[in-house]
Parts: structure tokens; sequence; C-alpha cells
DNA sequence: GATACTTAGGCAAAAAATTGCCTATTTGGC
DNA sequence: GCCAAATAGGCAATTTTTTGCCTAAGTATC
């Protein structure tokens, strides 16, 4: 995959591999940079790392970043001017925050420039590996998402379809989020097994079977 | 103007008068409820005041309330959690938190639900008025928005309620689309005409009168 | 091999949603 | 006032969905 820009209208409900998905790392502190980039790799993502915004912005554009994880303060330019500048290159593409100290105005305007979550430092590693996942087919979607929700005029998409490409969408994440733990989403979704069990036949999603990872 | 509920995937960016915005406050502490209305008061904004959340709801449910001012943690039902139940009645309304003390998943959590902004108790009062005539005017930014509508934000919600959503706001933003015009609807979304009556009056969705298209 | 844990699915009752038919109300035009 | 068009809603038959109960298969642990 590359750009979510030029993905397909459908909904991408393909199980992809994380090996296609592919991150920028920045945090300015290289022990943990290299570590978070370690772990992710190991468990096949694509990783590009920056330790400067600089930098990450050069990657940004050169690369087919799908998410961007970044420290929020940073040496020489902070993480929401950052964010900023990311968003000026990539309007929608998820920016996951990092930072020990934030203040409320800080993680305010982080939130509204799109951040796509905020964690608190230390991260344990399979946290932040588990959101990366799910932001990443999330985003995928919304992108589909977007172009049905905003092209009612155009497309004469049935409401049935579009709910239902919507909930298959929402377990599928949950799913991918919870490394195909179906325990775990029917505790999410507050929904009944069987009921899931239902749903999935009907929409034809996969049961999702070697998500190893943890 | 009323709801912004009808109002769905558009920014909503003509100016009005104070006079015409109406803000419902909810706070447990009456001291603050109290001197913050009349504050307001002072200024020419409609207030509507609860002190506590299913309070709140009513008001919400019968009164076109344009903004939501609320305090996050309050004795019998957190912020949080009513905002999610805001969210089930109107998925789009812009919300402003005051909270004291926030932890950061608090404040995140808040965000995705799509709060406007997130004030630290005490406010000046002239600062919450500033904060709420921005609101109506400009509104949050764009991609937060989308997010929002399109309830993307992964936020821990139940499938039922998340599917629901997403149908509301496929529904009104169509009806808005067209004016209000049922007939259109029914063809846009391709849906029997019983159907949709019944999904808009178990969804709540307000039937549009005089959408006189601008 | 026994045991615990997790998940799938058959079956059927119960609950909810869809939809056709018919009627009522409103609005605008003649 | 009368007619046509648009919309809402009562009622009931039909279809779908949800869900509890019970069984079974696959894995991992002891």
């Amino acid at each position: 995959m590359s750009n979510f820009v030029s993905s397909p209208a459908n909904l991408p409900n393909q199980d992809m591999g994380n090996q296609n998905v592919c991150v920028l790392l920045v945090d300015d502190d290289h022990d943990v940079l290299g570590a978070n980039a370690r772990y992710l790799r190991v468990n096949d993502l694509n990783v590009v790392v920056a330790d400067q915004a600089s930098t990450a912005i050069e990657r940004l554009k050169a690369e087919p970043i799908d998410v961007v994880v970044t420290d929020l303060r940073m040496p020489n330019c902070d993480g929401i001017e950052f964010a900023h500048e990311v968003r000026d290159i990539t309007p929608l593409l998820p920016i996951v925050f990092l930072s020990g100290f934030a203040t409320v105005p800080e993680i305010v305007e982080a939130m509204k420039l799109g951040a796509v979550d905020f964690l608190e430092k230390p991260v344990e590693p399979d946290h932040l590996l588990g959101k990366i996942k799910s932001v990443s087919t999330s985003f995928r979607s919304e992108i589909a998402l977007q172009r049905q929700a905003l092209n009612i005029a155009e497309t004469t998409v049935s409401l049935r379809k579009r709910v239902r490409a919507y909930e298959k969408y929402v377990i599928e994440s949950c799913l991918l989020q919870h490394n195909g733990r179906i325990s775990c989403v029917l505790e999410a979704l507050d929904i009944n097994r069987r009921t899931l069990n239902e749903k999935m036949n009907r929409l034809g999603i996969a049961r999702n079977p070697n998500q190893d990872a943890g």
C-alpha cells in the first residue's frame, strides 16, 4: 500500500499483513527511537525514523508513510508545530503523539489537529503496536467512508449498504486492534457472542488466525 | 437558528448574534452554574442549566441547544459518559468541557468525542463567553469534525451505538443535502418510505421543515 | 490422556425491523 | 371548495436479527 490518498474507494477488507504499513517514528531521544523502531520492525512494520522535525518532514515527502508517531516535546521544534507541517503535506494522515508531560492546552491542540491518539510515555511497545495497527486500518476505511459520505449526490449507495460497510469496518478494525482475539472484541463492542458470530458470517469477515504479535 | 443536529457535514458559518445562541450549562456546583449562567445571560445568550446529566439530557431533547458546556467530573455520571449520551442524540453538537483536574486519557477521550475545547477550572467567565461565541461561529477543526461525523474516532462505544450514530448521520446529511425533501432521500438512499419514517422516529431525526435552500 | 479455555455453530424462541395497504393531514394551485 | 402531491402513521404480515442453550472442535497446560 502507499499513500492513502490514492487508495481505492471501496472498503479494503482484505486483511493485510502488517508488513505493508509504514510508520514514521519521530523522537529526539535516540534510545527510545531505537527501541520502538526495533520492536515495530520485529512485528513486520516498515519503520522510518527521524530524530528531528525537519528530517521527519523530508522523509514524509519522500516515502509513503501511513502513520506518524511523534514525540510532543522536541528540541528544535515542538510537536504541535510539527503536526501543523504534517497537515500541510498530508491533511488526513493519522498522527499519534507521545509525551511524558503535556499540558491540557497542548493535548487539546494536538487532538484538534487530528491526532488519533495521545499516549503517555513511557509507552508499552505492544500498546503502541496495537494502536498503529488499528489506526492504519481504520484510516483506510475512513478515507473510503468519507468518500462515500461526501459523495452522496453522485453515487447512489443505499443506506443499507453503507451501514453494512460501516459495521464491517468497525468490527474488522476492532478485531485487528485486539489481535483477532474474539473475546476482547465482544467486550470492546459490548455485543453478544452469538450476535458477533452471526454478523461476521453475514458480513463476510474472516476469522483471523495467525495474528501472533504479542 | 436551531439545532446543529440538522446541519451535519457542513460547517455552519453563518454568523448570528449572540441572542440566538442557546447554551446548555451542566455543572453540579450550583454556585459555578449560577455565576456562569448569569454572566452569559447578561451577554445576550440563551442559557439552559442543569445540575446533573439526566436533567441535561432531557433539556437537550426538549430545547434547541447550540452548544453544551459541561463539567467533566460530576457526582452521578461522569462527563465522558454524559458526552456519549449527548452524541447519541446529537452526533455533532459542540461540547465544551470544563475541569479542574483531568487525566490525559480523559482529555483525549473527550476530544475524540468531539469536544470543541477543554477549559481548565476556574474559568474566567469572559473566556468562556468568548469560547462559546467562537464555537457557535467557527466550529471545531474540520478533521475532527469529519472523524466525529463518521464516528471514526475509536472511542469505546458499543457497536450498536456506533452503527446507530452512523446511520443517523447518513440520513441527516442526506436530508440536509436535499433540503429536507423526503422523496429525494428515499431515492438517494434507496430505501422504503415506511422504513425511513420508522428509522427517523427511532433515531430521533427531526422532520426538517422550512429549509428554503439558501 | 485429562482438563481448562476459547471459539463455532445448530436450533428455536423472542424481539426487532421492514414493508404493503389504507387513511389522515398539510400545502399549493385552480 | 376541490384536486393533486407530499408526508405521516396505524395495523398487521413477513422477514431479519438477536440470543440462550447445548454440543463440538481446536489448543494449550498439566
